[in-house]
DNA sequence: TAATAAAGTTAGACATCTCTAATAAATAAA
DNA sequence: TTTATTTATTAGAGATGTCTAACTTTATTA
């Protein structure tokens, strides 16, 4: 049986590939990720190869091994699945859910997840619009990129958003965003690509930040094809 | 904030409390309870004295300060919702939501228990028969005796379980009962008060453990009158 | 009331997870 | 390629919650 640490740090290690693309992360990376000194995430690995869930030689980088991977990804699932529960049955915001299910993924009880999951008939997205594995670990792949690479003049429509802090999300509903919604890149400025993006018809000046952390689909994405400035990624969205 | 292991003990020194009708309880007796050493015990006592959650002296009895009560009341009426959550909603059966709502009942959201609360439409008594407290930290009173103290050939009406292990509530299914049953003493022995009881008219033997686990009440004890050879208990149930 | 039993306490130890401070290795830059 | 910077590791320590073994106090009973 795992720790609460032990599974906190495997969530932190699937979240970290997700979000790079690559499988392979670095001790300081993950500290940061974890909110620990490097020193304690040192430890940590020491802890989690003995147990075979991770491949690590000293000053070499951090794989999951199988095992780890199955860990990391049913944590995920329960995650999104009681975040999904808090929002659509218990009423929670959007920008809730989060923290709360932070605790609830720790619950351990194969029985639970796979009722809730029945529960909620087998939610394949969160609130956020992050895919939720299956009881299998599969999860659904969607073409994505950011807003932040829409050129000036297209549309696209919000699928998910990477960044899941509290200020993130109130400020995105302020804008009048959620998940499915339309934009429309209005114009952008060289020097500090502060962005105007268009809503349900009204428009608001947005920052880098903002739009880096805000993913979207275009219709050539959903074949596969590549749109606007990028291709849209194919890689799993990060965890959280 | 308390801790896992905190709250663990708060809660257990209210469930003896309810147990044994009286506020004093003695270190071993806890530390049974919560399957630790009376040493261990001991250590977490002072600590908690440091916190002002429990009045203790040294070779003294403990009992929960105000604040310690409240604390532990919340924790009870977490689990409590949380087995009703489970039972109802995602059909656990009555004797897999305990151990289960052990783990979930320490989760630390307000919003969340206020809202579980509203999702199961305020509930009083949970799937084993024991009152719920509600948010200002009330409950139900229900007047009750043991099955045990019900003379031959009277009848009563199951409401609540004493023992919440999984192996007693199955076998209080395969007698045929459950809560608001209605159970007629039918016989029992003198010498080790081996007891027939019928329930829908099927009539099995039980053990003296048996009907001393069971919680049953009389028509004339619901209106505060003595019934059978004891009067009904107006203590708290036990809380789990 | 003196001996015995039960209940409660203390001291010392261990596991887990964390830290700071110092050190070592790998990478980047001049 | 030598220096500087970043990244990673080790050593030592603290907090929490647990234990065993030995001891003390309180309660029981003969």
């Amino acid at each position: 049986m795992l720790s609460y640490t032990e599974e906190n740090y495997l969530k932190g290690l699937l979240k970290i590939t997700f979000d790079n693309g690559i499988e392979e992360v670095g001790t300081n990376e993950l500290a940061i990720a974890l909110a620990v000194k490097p020193a304690t995430a040192n430890d940590m690995l020491k802890k989690l190869k003995d147990k075979e869930l991770v491949d690590y030689e000293k000053y070499g980088k951090i794989t999951l091994t199988a095992e780890g991977k199955k860990n990391a990804i049913e944590i995920i699932r329960k995650h999104r699945l009681w975040e999904t529960f808090l929002y659509e049955k218990l009423e929670f915001s959007w920008d809730e859910v989060h923290e709360v299910a932070e605790q609830l993924e720790h619950i351990h009880s194969q029985k639970l997840v796979d009722k809730l999951d029945k529960f909620l008939d087998y939610p394949e997205f969160d609130p956020h619009g992050d895919p939720i594995p299956n009881k299998n670990g599969e999860l659904k792949v969607q073409f994505k990129k950011k807003l932040s690479d829409v050129t000036v003049g297209n549309s696209c429509k919000m699928v998910a958003v990477k960044d899941n802090s509290s200020s993130f999300l109130q400020y995105v509903v302020k804008v009048g965003l959620g998940i499915n919604n339309e934009i429309t890149v209005v114009s952008k400025q060289d020097y500090d690509a502060l962005t105007v993006i268009e809503v349900n018809g009204v428009q608001s000046s947005v920052s880098q930040k903002f739009t880096e952390n805000i993913f979207v689909v275009c219709k050539s994405c959903i074949v596969g094809k590549s749109c606007h400035k990028t291709k849209c990624e194919i890689k799993l969205s990060q965890g959280r």
